[in-house]
DNA sequence: TGGCTAAGTGTTAATTTTACACTAATTAAT
DNA sequence: ATTAATTAGTGTAAAATTAACACTTAGCCA
């Protein structure tokens, strides 16, 4: 799939692509079937076309795995060193998406070699410069998460207040003052009571709450700052 | 200087210098000299050379222009539309730079073209899509002064409380409380008094200060947070 | 020596953050 | 039907942080 024209420069994309499944923060990767990195998990990724928005590309990426087009995709950083590809001179802008692992299923037909999640605490190491892109973007959503209600990208439409919790406690590698926390994100008022309860389990059942975007927009324009 | 051998794909960088003089905030810019954009300010840029690391490739331009080595450079954003660069396909990465304009002049010989620093507030457009990179470098600025010690990378290496303040104002666009600012940034022990005066005014002396940026590394080591 | 100017300085009230432990609602097992 | 197990849900008080606010000091200049 690789075309040689391209090598002298090329640009391609790279995307981490976040997902929240049985308590444990995952990424999609793939499993390379071809030399270099022949075996490894690598970053789903492209080579960007000339008549593409490098946005766009990204975009690309992700709905041809996942035939998803409505996520959560923001670029985060760019790589360039001279030898970070061994076949030519290839930058690549590295992206990060926040899906909801819930709504979607793979689209095995897209790639020749295996796609799946990976826990991020099992991963030492990824094809190309890619675990460093991948520390770069965990990183930078360790740090959205605090300042903006991105959280919930990673969350079914509608969850329990103990659901987000554990999300940010999985993410920030910490633990969280139950009752603080609740205090925290209900004074927001960003999360509408859809007066239903999570049943089915030999507890308590919970209430389930949505995330309501048109509030947070209208907040935001008058200045208020999201904050965990 | 533009090479048409590089234009089916071409990378380049382009560069925010920011600069603190006279109480504004200020960028190099560079005026162009031919068409496109011909007579209007442009951000200080180049094409990357196939052999050369993407951020060495700031460093270069930086270098060319201003003659200084070691300046806070850092990474931003890249830009990647498809129309961004009437001539082809351009992909450009941008940096921002912070320097103390007081100790460096502008290497005249290095442009054919005039360069100048110019005050951020009298901008409006700039050549190409420059002035949304500005847009978005200054926002970044605006973040990163509050939460990382970086404005002191555009005062000189000693420098009054009043001095910070007025940094801090300019950038923020707003006003700041005197007490609370100096007890702020005196509680986190980063400045050592370096025992001198600024003097020569019709008015009371000022103390001079210092950055210690080993105590900075140290105490962020242990987690120590920096925030206005 | 008096006037101008910016430097420098503390206290109090308000707000925010932290620490902390029991009761309530459901299911499963007996 | 009762009990055990499990997670949901809740409030208060102390501590820390932030915000508001005005006068005295040091040097220059006329």
């Amino acid at each position: 799939m690789i075309d040689t024209q391209f090598f002298n420069f090329a640009f391609s994309v790279d995307c981490v692509i976040f997902g929240f499944d049985q308590d444990a923060l995952k990424i999609l990767l793939i499993r390379r079937g071809q030399k270099p990195f022949d075996g490894d998990w690598a970053l789903p990724g492209n080579l960007v076309f000339p008549n593409e928005d490098l946005d766009f590309s990204a975009t690309r990426v992700l709905e041809e795995l996942t035939g998803m087009k409505k996520v959560f995709l923001e670029q985060v950083q760019t790589f360039g060193k001279v030898d970070r590809h061994p076949l030519g001179r290839v930058i690549t802008t590295a992206y990060f998406a926040l899906v909801k692992v819930s709504d979607f299923s793979l689209i095995p037909s897209s790639l020749a070699s295996e796609a799946a999640w990976v826990p991020i605490r099992d991963l030492d190491h990824l094809a190309f410069d890619h675990f460093e892109i991948l520390r770069t973007c965990y990183e930078l959503l360790k740090k959205s998460i605090r300042v903006r209600p991105v959280g919930f990208e990673l969350l079914p439409p509608e969850f329990t207040l103990t659901d987000l919790q554990l999300l940010y406690e999985s993410i920030l590698e910490t633990s969280l003052d139950k009752r603080n926390f609740r205090k925290k994100i209900l004074a927001m008022n960003l999360l509408v009571d859809v007066k239903a309860m999570k049943r089915g389990f030999a507890h308590r059942p919970a209430k389930l709450y949505r995330f309501d975007e048109d509030k947070y927009k209208a907040f935001r324009a008058e200045g208020f700052v999201f904050e965990i």
